[in-house]
DNA sequence: TGGGTTGAGGCAAGGGCTTTCCCGTATGAT
DNA sequence: ATCATACGGGAAAGCCCTTGCCTCAACCCA
């Protein structure tokens, strides 16, 4: 690999000169060597080495996103978001999937400092582990200390930049909505257990109930994903055959339980949460609790890179219900 | 932050016995520095500079991905493959989003060899663009010869190690399927025209009207996109108001007919391509041409960071007819 | 007891780049 | 003609690590 020393002989002139004219610093070069310096770039394919010019360097260039797995369409909307603010500023964005996994989570965030990022965004990192939590915290801490910046998005139980969407009280809309359409008796297909998302979105279901004055909703928990959605639709209707609707905490579980029920031939209402691009597609079309999900990643990629504010910023997202053909009167 | 200098004056050693402790060298050490180095790097949250680290050791670390756009389900699937391999290898990966930007593409490039990345996997980069290619080949070629390995998902015009999905037949097989079906004028929505994929499933398609003794089909050009594929279908049937079937190049562009399909109360056939997750979710399911993108992605990770054969390695990926229920007799 | 091992640890040389001085030379003003 | 002022360019000091080589002491066997 041809290096700065490489280019700055050929051309005849000193490595500072080379560089110089290489990142076209302020100090000015004659035209001439200039030239020189150009061409011998081009005759080696010299490409200067990112990791010594970091070292060298004073600006840290790259930003980390942790996020639970980039093909999962909910992340995948946020990281595009966050991917359109990153790029606009130039900047190099190292993803990494924790596949749910605190450990790996941990183990990331290290990485990421390793690579001494300018900065993270953590999305799903929501979990119900206060150990998990504690070492977290003192991981972006230490980072933050070096002059890392961190965003978070979803519910943060750490003094920082977040994007915290309203899962409670887009839980409330959805039960509502059901309620209001006049079901008496509803199901709920939960995601993970351990994930404060998974929770603040029941909260909201069950406050919905009693507000309406009913039995809190039967609740089975499945993996946000649609195999594990479809699966638990049978379970649910099994244990509960008298349901005559469906709330899945996202839209994945919704499309799994729209074709569970269409293979048992059984016309039931089901609402997803999020509004993923797949809500309009499946038949019946999907309502569901909408999220601006890019919005909220080019939110939080906005957050991690501006200067760090002495109050925490926290910039709260609303929920809204998209009524389409999955929901009907009992 | 704490540099290994910081954590070898705390312990009372040198930076040479830190670093031998840190990273596990076979050099006996005695218990006792050990524990006073490790306790060191617990107090000060030490974690090594991976740029430094990088510069002095021997072992490049990283690979880089350039495709797409990873929240295209195309990419997202294969992206999901590659990592899976990648991780196992105990590697951080580097995923650039082209956008389809052939200039984007190239810098991309320079900038994971700038990077030093093992290995880099370029999925979705044949464009119809000789100087592109020419260009593209110049880069990987330099990148290579500094020992980095290359791998290439889709067709491919430099010898080098490639999986190679096979487009023409796969073409072929949506248009054998609807010709037996006996559709006797069917249209298609391709997508980008300078694109090998588009091209290369168009040729099939197009042979397979040929030995239907068919007329060639009618074609319309659209981005790969759901939107696009539905605003194509609107103008492929007002321009061909016969047509009993389309064959849409991917499946995001099919959902977007058969939603087209829907909003104006038509039935006709759809066939799509790729077999991504949401062709089963659709209503009707859809029809379509099956790659194992997923598994695509892992072999073109295997390939790129297993070492270099003198022979350039080419897995060609057979493509499978998936019947639902989209398709059926004029 | 002496020479040869072996075990534990440190010194210092890079690795490739940026950047801060610092030094000539040409330019302008007086 | 002289002095001050740019201006163009180079020398070299790091940035933070890894690792080959060397030293020193304790230990072994004959």
């Amino acid at each position: 690999m041809a290096t700065l020393d490489d280019v700055a002989r050929r051309a005849g002139v000193s490595t500072a000169t080379a560089s110089r004219i290489i990142n076209g610093s302020s100090k000015p070069v004659s035209a001439a060597l200039r030239d020189r310096v150009e061409a011998a770039v081009a005759d080696l394919h010299y490409v200067p080495n990112a990791h010594a010019r970091q070292l060298a360097g004073s600006g840290r260039t790259a930003v980390g996103v942790v996020v639970h797995d980039v093909s999962d369409p909910y992340f995948a909307e946020i990281t595009r978001g966050l991917q359109r603010v990153a790029t606009t500023d130039g900047r190099l964005v190292i993803i990494c999937n924790t596949y749910r996994d605190p450990a790996r989570e941990l183990d990331y965030v290290e990485l990421l400092r390793a690579h001494q990022v300018a900065a993270m965004v953590l999305a799903g990192s929501g979990y119900h582990d206060v150990a998990f939590a504690r070492s977290l915290r003192g991981k972006l801490r230490a980072y933050e200390l070096s002059g890392g910046r961190v965003a978070v998005i979803g519910r943060h139980d750490r003094t920082g930049d977040a994007v915290v969407p309203d899962n409670e009280a887009g839980g409330f809309m959805a039960g509502e909505h059901l309620y209001a359409l006049g079901h008496r008796e509803i199901g709920v297909i939960a995601g993970p257990r351990n994930l404060t998302t998974t929770t603040d979105r029941l909260t909201g279901i069950r406050r919905a109930a009693r507000a309406h004055g009913r039995p809190s909703p039967k609740v089975v928990y499945a993996d946000f994903d649609r195999d594990s959605g479809a699966a638990a639709t049978g379970d649910l209707l099994s244990a509960h055959p008298r349901l005559t609707a469906i709330a899945a905490l996202n839209d994945s579980m919704a499309v799994g339980a729209l074709a569970f029920l269409r293979d048992v031939d059984r016309r039931i209402s089901v609402i997803g949460f999020d509004d993923m691009p797949i809500a309009r597609d499946v038949t019946p079309a999907l309502t569901t609790i909408r999220l601006p999900l890019a919005d909220m990643g080019a939110q939080a990629m906005s957050l991690a890179l501006s200067p760090a504010s002495p109050d925490p910023r926290v910039e709260r997202v609303p929920a809204s219900l998209v009524e389409r053909a999955s929901t009907f009167p009992p």
